[in-house]
DNA sequence: TATTCCGGGATTGTCGACAATCAATGCTAG
DNA sequence: CTAGCATTGATTGTCGACAATCCCGGAATA
């Protein structure tokens, strides 16, 4: 498993990205999200603070995080392990979650965004789509989330934001594993047509526009109906609170 | 500040309840809610480890996981201070998330408590009806807790416990810092009528309870309109996103 | 043979010391 | 007198070592 591991450590030419632990947990997250780390694996603190070329300290702490964007799981003196999502609890619990998240930020923000505001938006559309020319799953991904970071921030309310930053990634981990839902394209027109209605300022054409493109797009070509794992590699392990 | 302080170390008779940094979270947040430290207020790491008798290693994670409560904020280098909830975003996005997650819960657990969950959620009744007698508000209020957490554990959905989780100090905290809306009495007869609801499992006749109990009950008699954390000691500093 | 108990190894929890960073203070220069 | 800057104290971030706990397997025993 300790394949390509990406020290993160000493690289004098990162610009200050903040704290160790800070920079584990991105790289952490981003392993699983994208499926590096499956469902029902363990994650080992002395393990990964070598491949991370650090000390445990930092491991530690991004593992409560991640643990706190239900990525993972973790009980006293028995460790991490990976986590997955049920299709279920995705549409019934996190995207509901995301709506009132949303909902509540997008009309917050829509009479506070000033022009820069609109201009870094179209910045992330611009690269959103030229990554999805490119077919780059992952950067359009990210401009996805920096999008609605700046909305949500925008809003200018703690606690929504603070709850938001722990519900995408399971959201974002659920797509990523099983297939998404729309096309790269299509998510970047809905992204172009969120900020036109957002330059409009009319609360009404924001959160109908919101709606349809967070809406339960997922039931997709062929959904899995059960959520169950899929990990489990040989042993029955990642199971728990199963059926 | 540090009048009273709980040490938490040293107490061989207090049965196993799991590592220190688990003790120290419970302790601390406690005193959060219940209004020991105001919004505003700093905590910092060495100060606290002395008080409560252990290392700043306890103490650090359990800042982050009250950070991932909601009920304090920390930047890089910076530490933590208490956050306050804005009256707006309890009733326009915590009472709504929790709606969610409630009635989920309520709804799994509805078709898979046994007979002994009930009479576990009798118990907590009970023991809350007695508290309400001698108007002992935090017992009434950990009752409260106790119910809820074993609905929503019965469900078993991990996800939906793991966020209720981080959602309910911040509600707790609120109505603890301005009044509570309803009554003690009220509190345990609403407690009551949801069990028998369980009991008779109809998921019509539960959802129904469900939200009657939940619903604002917030506007109260005269609420703050405004959030500001009021802390404010001399230094205009505790502010953070302010308007 | 089945069962209980007792190591031994692996892994997490805790501690104290040290390094990095921030914020305020006072000093110097213009 | 003011602006800029070094210095210093307070506080957080990181590290390595040690203690506590769990899990697995094997030996002793009935």
């Amino acid at each position: 498993m300790s394949s390509d591991a990406v020290p993160v450590a000493p690289d004098p030419k990162r610009e200050r990205t903040g704290p160790r632990g800070q920079q584990v947990v991105d790289v952490l997250r981003n392993e699983i999200i994208t499926g590096r780390f499956e469902p029902g694996e363990r994650l080992i603190e002395a393990t990964l603070s070598q491949e991370l070329g650090t000390s445990r300290g930092p491991v530690r702490e991004a593992l409560r995080q991640l643990e706190n964007e239900g990525l993972v799981v973790s009980e006293p003196y028995k460790g991490a392990v990976v986590l997955g999502v049920s299709d279920d609890e995705v549409q019934e619990v996190l995207i509901p979650i995301r709506l009132v998240l949303e909902r509540y930020s997008f009309a917050r923000a829509l009479e506070r965004m000033t022009e820069a505001d609109f201009a870094e938006l179209g910045k992330q559309i611009w690269v959103m789509e030229r990554a999805a020319r490119a077919n780059d799953l992952p950067k359009v991904v990210e401009a996805d989330l920096r999008f609605h970071d700046i909305v949500i921030t925008s809003a200018g309310q703690l606690h929504t934001a603070q709850i938001w930053r722990t519900i995408w990634p399971r959201i974002r981990a659920y797509f990523f594993r099983y297939g998404r839902g729309a096309s790269l394209e299509v998510m970047v027109e809905e992204h172009r047509e969120l900020l036109d209605a957002l330059q409009t300022r009319d609360p009404r054409l924001v959160l109908g526009m919101l709606e349809k493109h967070i809406v339960v797009r997922t039931p997709a070509p062929e959904a899995p109906a059960t959520r169950r794992p899929r990990g489990e590699k040989g042993k029955a392990k990642a199971r728990r609170a199963s059926d």
